[in-house]
DNA sequence: TTGTACGCGTTATCAC
DNA sequence: GTGATAACGCGTACAA
């Protein structure tokens, strides 16, 4: 009971060879009913359990999947990844973890490792401070598929799976202004991102449409947690003319606003009124509740897969890249709704 | 460019033969210093890159690890995973990662396909369902190693990380007692699970302890969500005497009972205190913030693997059980504290 | 110091 | 329908 059984145990047990026991295992039309049923039988008296190593050695495929992302316990990669794992799971692969930690060196020593380990695919979602686009780019370099979700690099050749930053922060400066404000103020994160670049975007273009002015001082760049976005909010208030909204496009940023404007006696959403990205589960649980853009991170992560697995159907032939844009859904709830409840 | 290089390529290149380009590759002493500056220039000129099924294959180790839960994005799994993956990353293990979706085939299924994998171990929090411990017994019968994690089984040669979920319980219902509650309602969840039936003992033992009367009606079972938590309390409210507090095993729970609360005007905490367990991150920010017991995801996520790579390297000598049992750790807030602010 | 030969567990291609 | 053999990529005794 010690050693594994192979295919060959199951052959010398029985006095056939290996490649009929494989052929049995497999199904494989031309072998008699007698020995298949024999080899089945013994297979699971010997306790015989596939070794998905050695096939996948002979094959090329692995059915591994590798997934990358800076972070795996925030709510949002979370989520995409169990949207990943959702997907891939019924259709055979399995799905191999990695962090960055917002590492750029460690993030191209993950994707070597992942490499080495002969991943079919590898889904990633890009490190902050991975700006070198060159670097990366050499290891993309096949034969290994890559996809982008969230995070992604611009490139030519390698899809990508994203929501739709720019119309859902248009969406929520819009809706903002259709609730009466006059001032509104952004916090951005880092427009070295794709991502906060389009919500910049969105959010300007949505003042431009109705003939709100813009003002530089309101827009401040914030890291994503409570403390920047508490100091953001006390230099808001602190203008000659301070704002009467703010959309922000990081929700723990905008937590530490709220909490700020709390502790002055600022009313939400009476006087001020605020929305978030990224729809984190303590929006909805907050007094007032925060009106935020759901990212749909399963979606996401189901789409993301999918997208590979098209990829790696038809590899190596096509190299078609197919950019995936999933709409964004603002979220309303009490803290933008100066007119009436939620 | 297309096909991947192999030592064989390496080897055909310098005119050597592919034991010697191993050999150079793996720091072998006995290797010319010229060979193996040739072997490694030309690695890196033709992309090599290991292939570590062959590796796996040849030495019966594939240097990954299964990670089983019931689901990757809830804020402990998600933060215990992690923990895990910064362990087992830097000593070469990758993390494969599985969820059970709290089905109990779906767990078996798994796990096979894992072992199939030849994973090196298996960290497995098991699914609530599971009450079938022969069953899985059979699939653990070697060889691959397994560690429980948070939602154990009581297998006599399993080892086990888990929480002191009981003396958790304990602070935390003698805390309540300490801030003056004289009624204390307590939310269980499934005394089927080792873990609830732990709080739970904890909770009547510090009852007991301060000579605070027990009381069945004041214990209910619910499931680990707000819907569920809002009709408990309710029922606790319509009782003949009602409670001044509750000391819940999940904060989920818990949540929906504080905004039941809330909406009846029940002041939280100058009338009726509250004590969850997890320290959900949301509890932090609620208002009243809420006090929970930490169950130190990250910490438990480090011991299971740390465990899980002693039992390998002792493998497959010795069988020796480990049982860690972490501190849990009330954190206090608001919620709890009527005699002063914190 | 390097080459030879073999095995890890499977599957695929020939034969018979 | 089944057997024999080679191959996937690598590491390692053993020999030279």
């Amino acid at each position: 009971m010690s050693k594994k059984a192979t295919i060959y145990d199951i052959a010398k047990e029985l006095k056939i060879t290996a490649a009929t026991v494989s052929r049995a295992l497999n199904n494989n039309p031309k072998i008699s009913e007698k020995t298949r049923e024999l080899v089945l039988a013994t297979a699971t008296r010997l306790n015989y359990k596939q070794n998905r190593l050695a096939v996948a050695l002979k094959s090329g495929k692995s059915n591994n999947v590798g997934v990358i992302v800076p972070f795996i316990n925030k709510n949002f990669f979370a989520s995409v990844i169990r949207g990943i794992e959702d997907e891939l799971y019924p259709k055979g692969f399995h799905v191999i973890i990695s962090q960055t930690h917002e590492d750029k060196e460690r993030e191209k020593k993950i994707i070597q490792n992942l490499i080495n380990a002969q991943v079919d695919g590898i889904l990633l979602s890009t490190s902050f401070t991975n700006i070198n686009k060159d670097e990366l780019r050499f290891e993309l370099k096949k034969p290994s598929l890559f996809v982008f979700f969230d995070r992604t690099l611009n490139f030519k050749d390698i899809s990508s799976v994203t929501i739709d930053d720019y119309q859902g922060a248009f969406d929520a400066t819009e809706h903002l202004i259709q609730q009466g404000c006059k001032r509104i103020a952004h916090f951005d994160v880092d427009q070295n991102i794709e991502l906060y670049k389009n919500r910049f975007k969105g959010y300007k273009d949505a003042l431009k449409k109705h003939n709100v002015k813009f003002k530089g001082e309101y827009v401040i760049s914030i890291k994503s947690n409570m403390e920047a976005g508490k100091e953001a909010a006390e230099k808001l208030m602190k203008l000659p003319v301070p704002p009467d909204a703010i959309f922000s496009s990081t929700d723990n940023g905008l937590l530490g606003a709220v909490k700020y404007l709390q502790s002055q006696s600022v009313l939400i959403p009476e006087t001020f009124c605020v929305v978030g990205f990224s729809n984190e589960p303590f929006t909805k649980f907050l007094e007032p509740s925060i009106s935020s853009v759901d990212q749909s991170p399963l979606e996401m992560g189901k789409m993301a897969a999918k997208v590979l697995l098209e990829q790696i159907e038809k590899n190596p032939v096509v190299n078609s890249k197919n950019d995936v844009i999933l709409p964004a859904k603002l979220i309303v709830r009490k803290s933008s709704c100066k007119t009436k409840k939620n």
